[in-house]
DNA sequence: TTGACGTATTCCGTTATGGGTATACGATAG
DNA sequence: CTATCGTATACCCATAACGGAATACGTCAA
């Protein structure tokens, strides 16, 4: 087996940082894919392949609209990544790394002592 | 380009389904490798190889005790996922799903009156 | 010192990425 | 009907992932 295809989940998607950027772009408005490519300074296969993805795992959604495609964001899946995350919360608060810092080095201490 | 490393950062490091259970057995406690190989029933050699890109992420931290080297977590670098989903939370509420609905039904039914 | 244990590394094969470039395709303007 | 616009697809290349299997390495027990 190889890596996961990045159409496999939201994780997957999202991992690409233009991808992230589309959807950064989408989350203003609606927007044509030549909208992308201008504002991506990317060529414009490039920009209908990472589409291509987003539409796989149901992060945007296209609306034809005479010669052009229209894209949206649908956010829906991101919050499969949101909720794994939702658990870690609690592990990042300035309070809780500082406590974290002190174990370590007590940690690392008692580890010394058993030299 | 290929696709990004999987050590690019924590997007791609945690894209892998692997990678986040290991995480989320780490999150209970501190753990020894076998502990992991057992309880994710993996070869030996693929819990090792993950646990080196969660390394090179900076997700994992590891402490050697005796033969065994005990791998605890280090959540700081999920912070970057959630900072960046931050933007979207308020898009999946029900009320706002709903409202999503509603107004895709409009403009698809505008986009049949332009036929 | 030797052997067993716990873990890391290396090599292999299969698969798919992402960018580049060329081209195909549908819709509309003239 | 034809040319052009907006977009999607196909093809090529370089890169690297992941799993499997073999093996190397450091630590401890006898």
């Amino acid at each position: 087996m190889a890596r996961a295809a990045t159409t496999a989940d939201a994780f997957n998607a999202v991992a690409e940082p233009r991808r992230r950027q589309i959807l950064d772009l989408l989350a203003q408005r609606e927007r044509p894919v030549n909208d992308l490519v201008e504002l991506l300074g990317l060529a414009q296969p490039q920009v209908s392949k990472h589409l291509r993805v987003l539409r796989e795992v149901d992060l945007v959604h296209v609306r034809d609209e005479g010669r052009q495609r229209m894209y949206r964001i649908n956010p829906g899946p991101l919050r499969d990544i949101h909720d794994w995350l939702r658990k870690y919360e609690q592990f990042w608060t300035e309070r809780f790394d500082l406590m974290d810092t002190v174990l370590q080095e007590l940690i690392e201490e008692d580890a010394d002592d058993h030299d």
